[in-house]
DNA sequence: CCGCGGGCCTGAGAGC
DNA sequence: TGCTCTCAGGCCCGCG
């Protein structure tokens, strides 16, 4: 589901209920997710202060007191929803809402703060894992994560030396998490659209000789800028899943250019419509007038 | 090493 | 209304 702005906007939800809170009790309603939960899990997480609330790429990263980082992927069809632990419902027991939706809760957290925060996948793409801090960087998960997007490193330069020398498409690079880490492919697609790219591009067209940046790859960065905190600023895009922690919806998809357009005049008054096709099994939605 | 396709899961929506 | 089929925002893994 979520891609980088859904995530930032799920983690700006948490951050005022868990940073500085401690996790009274902390619940594994089944013995996986996408992979089994480590031994322990949930009795390892009882007890912990919360230090702060990150993020890398796609993953939301609770520091704990104890040294230990709480690692959370969404995958993609995980939300998390904040509860006032006093709303009706038995003391000591999670509150649960009526209905299949109830069936996916799996990890559930009581703070100190008062909330409940309630973790719910239906998919079960989504994972969690412990992972001592200063184990951090041999960290499969993240080993080989690519700059942030909206990191003060990711330039023109950075991102044309990413895609020197690949042998693949424009889109295909930029959903690589190695090469630029937080893009999937509804804002792939858009930033490819406002910076007139042709995700059939070669990757490689980025750099010259010398690997340095052209103005591709200039127009790209500002475009992915543009397009990712235009989202976060929208509360991220819901299409099937995606909720902001309070139950909102975030409302970046009504900002799509041409994701989900297929058929629709392209809004550059090109005259071109927007087309859909199908690239390394994934959906791509562009206008071929005026991304070249 | 690299790039690609399969697979993991469930649910929503389209078509019949 | 209900069944079947297709597709979905991610990412790991094995293959060539």
């Amino acid at each position: 589901m979520p891609e980088l702005p859904e995530v930032e906007t799920v983690r700006r939800g948490l951050q005022p209920v868990m940073e500085g809170a401690k996790i009274l009790h902390a619940e594994a309603r089944r013995k996986d997710l996408r992979f089994p939960f480590q031994k322990d899990f949930a009795a390892r997480l009882t007890g912990q202060t919360v230090i702060g609330l990150g993020r890398r790429a796609k993953y939301l990263m609770a520091d704990l007191a104890s040294g230990d980082v709480l690692l959370m992927h969404l995958g993609m069809s995980g939300s998390f929803r904040v509860e006032n632990k006093d709303e009706a419902k038995t003391p000591g027991e999670f509150h649960c809402p009526r209905g299949k939706d109830a069936a996916h809760d799996h990890v559930l957290f009581r703070m100190s703060s008062g909330a409940d925060i309630v973790f719910n996948d239906p998919r079960r793409f989504g994972y969690m894992k412990i992972i001592a801090r200063d184990a951090l960087d041999a960290e499969p998960l993240l080993r080989g994560l690519g700059p942030e997007p909206l990191g003060n490193e990711f330039d023109a330069a950075m991102l044309a030396r990413g895609c020197a020398g690949k042998s693949t498409t424009l889109k295909a690079a930029l959903l690589d998490q190695r090469v630029v880490a937080g893009l999937g492919n509804i804002y792939v697609c858009e930033a490819l659209y406002r910076a007139h790219l042709s995700p059939k591009r070669q990757a490689s067209t980025l750099a010259n000789k010398k690997r340095e940046p052209t103005d591709h790859a200039k127009r790209l960065v500002d475009a992915i800028h543009e397009v990712l905190n235009q989202a976060i600023k929208a509360g991220g895009s819901s299409l099937r899943d995606h909720r902001q922690t309070s139950g909102e919806l975030g409302y970046f998809q009504h900002s799509f250019q041409v994701y989900d357009r297929e058929g629709e005049p392209c809004g550059k008054a090109c005259g071109g419509v927007i087309r859909r096709f199908t690239q390394n099994g994934r959906s791509t939605f562009w206008c071929p007038k005026c991304q070249k």
